[in-house]
DNA sequence: GCCAACGTTGGC
DNA sequence: GCCAACGTTGGC
């Protein structure tokens, strides 16, 4: 069991978007970056992960699950690009904004932030129950 | 809206 | 295989 983080813009892909799919889930296409893709290769079904909105929000708001591993990417004819499906598993009460993790050292080394680019990224079982618990869950 | 950081592309 | 140029992302 591994634990995540996939970053999405709400304009693009809302919380409220991927809450609707429900127990079917949705993939989570889209991605055209090899670290990326190399990070949803990785994934196993039942893999955690946080779902986090960039841009105005900036904040880790539902945990999600992987629920099918690594498959060609829908959205592209492109051989090279895959992707993993995810459904909502939970909202999380209190979001947890960038701002809070940077200013909590014991994330000091969370990819969130220091690689803020990466859009699909690891996050460390000590660095999941530490968001977790700032998160009211 | 700006800009830093990063990734990708393509010429050599 | 290097590196300059360019494009994109995302925080501020």
């Amino acid at each position: 069991m591994q634990y995540w983080l996939f970053k999405s813009e709400a304009a693009t892909w809302s919380w409220e978007q991927q809450l609707a799919k429900g127990e079917a889930g949705e993939e989570w296409d889209g991605v055209r970056n090899y670290q990326a893709r190399n990070n949803m290769r990785l994934m196993n079904v039942g893999d955690l992960g946080f779902f986090y909105l960039s841009q105005a929000e900036k904040a880790v708001v539902g945990i999600v699950e992987v629920c099918a591993t690594a498959h060609p990417d829908s959205t592209t004819d492109d051989e090279r690009w895959e992707c993993v499906d995810i459904r909502a598993v939970k909202s999380v009460p209190n979001h947890v904004t960038l701002a809070m993790c940077k200013g909590e050292p014991t994330l000091g080394d969370m990819v969130l932030v220091n690689n803020s680019r990466l859009s699909v990224q690891p996050v460390s079982p000590e660095e999941w129950e530490i968001v977790c618990k700032m998160g009211g869950l």
